[in-house]
DNA sequence: GATGGTATTATGTAGCTACATATTTTGTCA
DNA sequence: TGACAAAATATGTAGCTACATAATACCATC
């Protein structure tokens, strides 16, 4: 195997990554300049851009035109969240997928919805409640508005046959999501629903999207007891 | 204003967002070749290879090398969260931040800390339990396994004054971090230490971090009704 | 027709140069 | 001393070349 003696960005990475893990640079540290580093390690200064990018992504380092680099003095844990269409999900961990169209309606978004839009005026919504089942048993209950100012082909889609979360997601690609994630407890409606006791506590996971500044739908998925979310890799 | 008329790598990644956004290229989709794109766009292929990189990070994408680059046709949704330091995350909220040591002891780490650092050796480890408080008010409460093998200094240090969480983030920087969250329902114990009542529906993060393979720390923050996770920007 | 080596191809990466941009520092002048 | 302009400086970006690497396609051989 021959080890190519020029060195990655990625090599480079972990190079300075490991400095500041060994104390070399400390929490509001400044590191050298990029063209120093790259004097020092032998290769281009592009190669310590690079890194130096990935470095500040990861939210380990901060740097700034003429101020340098210097690591975060006050670190943030910064993680990525994958979150797939429900099917695929279900199906992934060997279940059976299926999915049971609960309600459908067509109104003007209530006032939390707006507000999960940031919008003012009021504005006609689609508004469909379903429910995903993982070999027949629910698995996720979703309420969710679907903008007919934005989609207004989404009057006519049979919902009965296919999701409202993979319609929406093959037909309507989106700009801008926010995600947002809290407990609730089960109330009796909620309770029925999802074959449980009231009282138990469930997580929520609430997504919003938009595409350019469009609302395009928001959806509030009520899971099961025990589901866990977490982050990849 | 003067406009460079030649692109940046963030004009052409736009261009070809937004190419697949208006479904000229749909799911499953193969893009032209970078050089093509590049060509067509009248730009170098370098430029089109950072804004492909995006995209595929992003998870719009996906790239092979000989494969090409295709839409992912089961996309998902990619979010980044951050997660700071309590002490932090209260102040920016405008709270005054304090907390309180509950707890503090030694022991082997008993089988739910030992899956979540993936061990299967018995292990020391010290527990911390703690209160974060914004206003004077509970906030988080928080259970920590701090890793004796790996970080064993972390015996003398005085978890009155600081607590472990920002302890640890200064001193033990980490290579590895598992996120996890779910909701629970608050028994008796943690509903009083929390002033809360029991049974309500509470979120949990749990962290768990290794520095290399070595385990630091895991923790549960049980957080206070009505916090809310969310996704930056 | 199966098998294995080789050519082809598209992305990935490193190095270099040149210039852009943001920010701080310095210098000048009133 | 204060305000403003200019210089200095470190990162950010684009373009080019050359080569690396992975995956596929092709072809010769048995």
């Amino acid at each position: 195997m021959t080890t190519p003696n020029r060195l990655s960005w990625k090599d480079v990475r972990d190079e300075i990554h490991e400095a500041i893990l060994s104390g070399r640079y400390g929490p509001g540290d400044r590191l050298p300049r990029d063209a120093d580093i790259a004097q020092d390690l032998n290769c281009a200064r592009s190669t310590v851009q690079r890194a130096m990018q990935d470095l500040s992504d990861s939210g380990l380092v901060e740097r700034r035109r003429k101020g340098g680099t210097r690591v975060r003095s006050e670190p943030v844990t910064r993680a990525t969240l994958d979150i797939p269409i429900t099917r695929r999900e279900v199906e992934q961990k060997g279940g059976l997928y299926g999915h049971q169209l609960i309600r459908r309606s067509t109104t003007v978004a209530p006032r939390s919805v707006m507000a999960a839009f940031e919008l003012t005026e009021p504005h006609p919504m689609l508004r469909v409640e379903a429910l995903h089942l993982s070999d027949g048993r629910p698995y996720i209950l979703e309420d969710r508005w679907i903008s007919l100012e934005t989609v207004p082909e989404a009057r006519a889609v049979d919902l009965t046959t296919q999701s409202a979360n993979e319609w929406l997601v093959l037909n309507r690609p989106y700009n801008r999501c926010d995600l947002r994630f809290y407990a609730i407890t089960a109330n009796s409606r909620v309770a029925d629903l999802l074959q449980i006791e009231a009282g138990t506590a469930l997580l929520v996971v609430e997504r919003t999207t938009w595409i350019d500044k469009a609302p395009i739908t928001t959806v509030q998925a009520i899971t099961t007891p025990g589901y866990q979310l977490f982050t990849r890799s």
